[in-house]
DNA sequence: GATATTGTTCGTATTTTTACGAACTTATTG
DNA sequence: CAATAAGTTCGTAAAAATACGAACAATATC
């Protein structure tokens, strides 16, 4: 009978996505860096970030899963850039949330 | 020797803070709701919400700490009402970060 | 004073998040 | 071909988030 579970809008859902992505201080951090300088490695970030370069990439799954960044692998390196699309989509849902 | 352990702003603190807060789709909800109509009662709330009114206590509580949300008790009522200063300040502080 | 109404708090279970180091992968360099 | 460099993945541990129902508190009403 699939009982297709809405509980919420998509807009809800959306909005609560992108901001449970940047709900971490690592994750405001690696957006802020990678929004200065367009892209960078993750060998760059870890060089700036308190924690370990596993965990670092546990969170920059997080962002990729959210949307908010994309990853270019040519090992053994990966470079990181902001996704812009969705970024202006999470900027836009979240400005039209505070009304 | 007090390592004051400052890995973050607090400008990065606060803005994963807010954006913990709204990083789930109930309090999205809530906050939507309160941002229609100035104010509402829990029991506003619990009917128009799909979980269990102890669920939506424990989400006013999280909403309460961040400080986007006052609450008014008058037992056996409990009015909630957007604290506009702290809206006003995550509202500048993402905006801010998507710059 | 017993009941009903409106929420909160408590106890608990389940899931998710965060963090780390060790081990692994893939290319480059000696 | 061994060693190095740059990241990812895995295993695991500890903490936090989410959800529920039962029990409790405080006032208003019968």
């Amino acid at each position: 009978m699939a009982v297709t579970k809405e509980k919420f809008t998509v807009n809800q859902e959306l909005i609560a996505q992108f901001a449970n992505a940047l709900g971490n201080p690592v994750r405001v951090s690696i957006l802020q860096l990678l929004s200065k300088q367009s892209c960078c490695y993750h060998g760059d970030m870890a060089g700036e970030l308190p924690i370990a370069k596993s965990t670092l990439s546990q969170h920059l799954k997080v962002l990729l899963e959210a949307g908010l960044i994309q990853g270019e692998i040519t090992p053994p390196k990966t470079k990181y850039c902001i996704n812009r699309a969705n970024w202006n989509l999470a900027k836009g849902l979240l400005i039209g949330f505070f009304h």
